[in-house]
DNA sequence: CATGAATGAGAATTCATTCAT
DNA sequence: TATGAATGAATTCTCATTCAT
């Protein structure tokens, strides 16, 4: 009776996560349309019949996976809040943030999940719309209300957070990104680099919103 | 030999463009995959061996447009090299510049070759590298240039110009490149949300980088 | 054995009626080739192996539902035999026949049942034959010996019985039968309508068969 | 340069039709799902994309075949139309018609083109009203008229020509067609049965429809 | 050279049926 | 006994590329 031991998660489910592993991994690699159904029930090792039992279709897996891989932008969105809340280093913390941003946003995974969903934007509009809402923007937006309070806790000084979250959000991972996205397969950035591209963005932002 | 009338193309170069017209049209809405060799010469008006002949397969024929596609970056780059040369007002031929910049760059068929592009990184990694070089890397390098030149006439305050370039690029563009890379369909943005985005970027750029 | 109470029919006959009747709906509907055993397992609540216990294959099933829906056919043969056996006005029990017997054969499940069968009389000759037996032949043979009864007694001038039994059953049912087999979803008759269809075929029939 | 001579069809040409051809023999024995356009491909001896370039799928395939197969029927209306439009028999000439309308539609090809709409017609519902139309209700309306100037010459005695119309073609069509439709791969009706059909149904639409 | 056809493969999806738990 | 999974093939349709005329 008490036939599944409860820390598992039962074969059905085992199967399921295993599709969804095996097909985040080739929609990351090999685009939407460069993935087979058939691959991904390959990978996962079980059978084409149980892909479509637990998914419906190649459009609905997709875009279980891209929503799915939005999950955990909210712990970033928190720490990031935390950092700014109560700084009493402006300078310091917004390094901090800044690092963190870029360390972030420069995984494989998530360049590759940018990639994936620039290049399906057009075949699935409220796809690449709602991944945009639920990731990048959701970040820009709880930044800019950091920046809100700072500028009330009169550290900065700015008429528009939204486009100071943009600035600084931009001023730090433009240069890295954009490379990133024309170049999949080079080398990565060193930490070195990278963090003098944060170091460099927090230092024209402050020139240009720090409070005299 | 002296069977084509010099002032035409002659018929076979008169197809080969027409093919070339067709396959960037198409390739550019709908991406790499998306189009067919058949769609090709049927938008082409040619018969499918005509594409063949002058192209050899689907793979070189998406290489030539790609790569004829970074034509016309020389004009930009000279434009932009001339409004900075001689400036007399900064803060003016800056903001010229910037608001040519985002211009250019947000044009429908910029934005979906920067799409195509990334989309295509992993398959066509040497493509994408040439493209970003004769392309985003080229502009940055002569804004590098004019920048050194700013700087050298004292007009400027920077240690490394191709940050500097990159920063000044990406404050301007990122915004509305971003959401433009995830909103394929959706409205453009207005002439004036662009300048405004030129300004600040321009704003900010100079609170960083001017001389004292 | 004493292990089912009596008033049940027992969890296993319970699950043979819901296929079969999930079966019998999805077939009527849907026909043999658009009916999976999928469906089928799903409509009726139980697993596929149950199925496949209670049935063998889809084959068998099929037939059993087709013979077992001929199951009725008595009843309405005891009804149009009765009415006639001792008529004493011949042309109100024809009349009276004739209505009961377009109703019964224009019902939905009727004419679903005759067009599948139709429709997989190439399929499953055997199959086709047994029903066109036990269903409208039947039904004729019963007619035409009321006929005979009926000529024996004078009332009726006819060589041919089963000829007569034609005729009058066509006279009636046709023109509604053939227009429905073709107009699946269409409004079915009015009443009135095939009252009409009824009263018009018994004034010919009379016309050709009553004895002067 | 006069490439083709002008009796043939042209390659293009003769390989539609002879797709059209083998769909036609397919569709008509093995219904629409049971026919697969590979075989139809194999058995026209084409490749599956001359079937796919000629007849976009297998839905357009099927409705160009069901329709062009009712070319003909004006012939057969023109032919029935002809014998009573200047009758000085009407017996004999109904006669005539009868056979003539029972040997046209007993022939295989029209009572298995007639066995395919009705299983699709769930699944096809213009398509098996488009065929209705144009064959046997254009039938019967064109006999409908026909009796409707017999009856204007006193000849025939009737209130309504459609009614009357029904009446004749059922009571010669429906039993060899009822039991046509169920018994696709039994012996067919011999001549003298038809014949039989045909002279016992205008005997008994005589008794009803003759002008004392 | 250009057209229609062919090739040969591969995609998504579904199905009837059987196995293992 | 019943459930989920597997099997293995079939179906519709598309594609890049190559022949033959």
């Amino acid at each position: 009776m008490a036939d599944e031991r409860p820390q598992e998660e039962g074969r059905s489910a085992r199967k399921r996560s295993a599709i969804l592993e095996a097909a985040t991994e080739l929609f990351l690699c090999n685009g939407y349309q460069g993935t087979s159904m058939d691959e991904i029930a390959a990978v996962a090792a079980v059978s084409k019949q149980t892909v479509y039992k637990n998914f419906t279709d190649k459009e609905q897996l997709f875009g279980d996976i891209i929503l799915g891989a939005t999950d955990r932008v909210g712990e970033f969105v928190d720490v990031i809040t935390a950092a700014l809340a109560e700084t009493e280093d402006l300078e310091r913390d917004l390094g901090l943030v800044a690092r963190r941003y870029i360390a972030t946003v420069i995984q494989p995974r998530v360049l590759q999940l940018r990639r994936l969903l620039i290049a399906e934007a057009g075949r699935f509009p409220d796809l690449a719309r709602a991944y945009y809402q639920r990731a990048p923007e959701r970040t820009i937006t709880a930044l800019a209300a950091c920046f809100q309070d700072l500028a009330d806790r009169g550290l900065l000084r700015l008429d528009d957070a939204h486009l100071a979250a943009n600035h600084f959000a931009w001023l730090i991972l433009s240069t890295p990104m954009d490379k990133a996205m024309f170049h999949e397969h080079d080398e990565p950035f060193t930490a070195a680099e990278l963090e003098r591209f944060a170091d460099e963005g927090v230092r024209v932002f402050l020139a240009a919103y720090r409070r005299a």
